[in-house]
DNA sequence: TAATTATATTAGATAATTCTAATATAGTAA
DNA sequence: TTACTATATTAGAATTATCTAATATAATTA
């Protein structure tokens, strides 16, 4: 029996939390960032943002990485910014079509 | 105040889950499609499968419009697809990396 | 009007997610 | 060894999501 839509469905809600979505914007186009320097964009309490990046982790989404003291992190597959840089386009397409049924229907 | 990411997860969310995707690629190259023959093809509760509709539609993805006794709903953006197609690669790179990990550490 | 059909809504139980606060661990340096 | 630093884990409370079952609504037909 397949499961894919299960699959599907677990990786977009791994992605599917604002605090994600920084963190993985902020990941973008680094080759890998530890623990310390994701916490200073975020203003968020470590142990919360430590819990974001196992979600994150464990979905398969970003690997992470020890040196010495510090974890880094950085996306497993680059591809991932394909699919989250589609968002923008549907939510500002979503946005104008809002507006323009606010427009029409006052 | 931006909220930006709060946005795209909502998005996000709103697709994350595996009838909302079943449902979703029901509706793909589909001009409309009523409830009807979407829960043909789900084998679950007609109110469930309601519920699942309202979540899509409050988060913009699709939108829908009644004839008669009959409601239609189609995706409000066909872009959508361009986002959930990015997940098959992302998934079966996935699958390879795992599968490649196993191999090497037995 | 009454019955029927397609869909939506509500209520309530259960489960999953999220946050905060506290504590644990692993590596480093004194 | 002891103290320190970076990160992870745990516990518990609050919130949100999900499902099932029952009921409601709106359009149609008899």
């Amino acid at each position: 029996m397949l499961r894919i839509y299960e699959m599907q469905a677990e990786f977009l809600k791994a992605l599917a939390h604002p605090t994600r979505l920084r963190i993985m914007n902020r990941l973008r186009d680094e080759k890998e960032l530890c623990v310390c320097h994701i916490l200073e964009d975020l203003d968020m309490d470590q142990s919360n943002v430590s819990q974001h990046l196992r979600v994150l982790k464990k979905a398969g989404i970003v690997t992470s990485n020890k040196h010495g003291l510090k974890v880094y992190y950085k996306p497993t597959d680059p591809d991932v910014y394909k699919l989250i840089d589609q968002l923008g386009p549907l939510l500002s397409n979503r946005l104008k079509t809002m507006s323009a049924a606010l427009r029409t229907e006052v």
